[in-house]
DNA sequence: GTAGATTATGACAAAATTATGACAAAGGCG
DNA sequence: CGCCTTTGTCATAATTTTGTCATAATCTAC
């Protein structure tokens, strides 16, 4: 879970905001009208990313900016403007902004931008976020970058034992013994057949395969 | 010093860049022309960035932005591109690109964005093991200076032996035993043979081997 | 320098591991 | 009942890993 913190002093776009990353899975938002208002509560120190409106009155917004920069380490800052002059955007830079947005803006742009930021910092935690790839695993159902991906029963449960296992290397022996309910000894090639169905399904059009294997070991989920 | 791979094929736009950071302390340039001279060098595992002219045909730019995440490790790449849609910006931004900058673009405004980029890398890096090295030894990967190598499964358990002797010598006989399971006395170059495979995967492209020997004692891991 | 020990190297083949496609049993569903 | 999907097995192919051998190169002690 991404916690982002929001300081935006338009309530329409502050909703608006909100809306935005509350409807897609994995963000946390906390928002705030105000610099002080920030600034008293203990949020900043456990967000992941800062979503700054610099439209106000230029001096408050880059002293907090200083400010956080000082205390908090690698804390990415995206700023809101509507200003587009090029020295003002050098100047954000320089002041530590990591990026920013000059308004109106499509949501579409902020959530990949915020991605981007974020990637980084969040290296394993978030399993829903990363590639964009999400989980239903009632219904068997993966969707990566908006592809709606079906699964069957068995291969639903051996991708979600290997998602489960945050990316670590899953012996074929345990995952015959987790998945298919088989004794330790026990012989067979299904894992092989039901990976090799799997990532059929799962990688059909895409650059990277979801599956990795190391040989001798085992297969695991990349995230 | 910040390496900076530059790849661009307008040889004005280049000449422009080159200069532009040459003339500004604490950079060093590496300018190519097109992708596959790039894939050729060995610059990009040493480079602390990547400027990439996305102006051409969109296949084999995209191409390499998949080949790159693939290989190297938080390698912040920034796209110079003609393109401005927001559709064309969400896609690259999903493909791993850090940034990008819409042709004409001001100087200042690209060494701001260099200088934010580069910083953010630089934190993290700060969280790396001695000498750009580190391990998972489940997955039988090494990644040293960014470069992912993966290992099979004895050359990891050798490798392992050595690096967890923090750099004292390890005799043949040892290895033999600790790693094949042999007992002693028994004879076999099995030991060198798989230190030859690991130096080749190891300290290929790189300056100095990381396996060091003490002509009749046995090898050792350097720092 | 030279003999003997030690290490490096490349080729080869066996062994182990994984991938793949075809097929049939089992069950769901109209 | 037929038709379709799912699932496991089998045979076989493709790939990767691993050890051995023969030979070359290097080092050490004398």
């Amino acid at each position: 879970m991404i916690k982002i913190v929001i300081i935006e002093d338009e309530i329409m776009l502050a909703q608006r905001l909100e809306k935005l990353f509350n409807s897609n899975k994995g963000y946390k938002v906390v928002s705030f009208r105000s610099i002080e208002e920030v600034l008293e509560s203990q949020d900043l120190y456990t967000a992941d990313l800062v979503i700054l409106d610099l439209v106000l009155q230029g001096r408050p917004g880059q002293d907090l900016l200083i400010e956080l920069k000082k205390k908090i380490i690698d804390l990415p800052i995206l700023v809101l403007s509507a200003l587009d002059s090029t020295e003002k955007k050098v100047e954000l830079l320089n002041l530590g902004v990591d990026d920013f947005l000059t308004k109106p803006f499509e949501n579409s742009e902020l959530l990949a931008r915020v991605k981007a930021l974020v990637r980084r910092v969040v290296a394993i935690d978030n399993q829903q976020l990363v590639g964009g790839i999400s989980f239903d695993w009632r219904k068997c159902l993966l969707i990566r970058e908006k592809k709606k991906i079906s699964l069957t029963q068995r291969e639903c449960e051996l991708l979600r034992l290997l998602v489960k296992a945050k990316g670590s290397v899953v012996s074929i022996e345990k995952i015959l013994i987790k998945v298919w309910g088989f004794k330790p000894g026990y012989h067979s090639n299904v894992v092989q057949t039901t990976i090799k169905r799997l990532r059929k399904k799962v990688d059909e059009g895409f650059e990277t395969s979801l599956i990795g294997l190391v040989h001798g070991k085992g297969y695991f989920y990349k995230y």
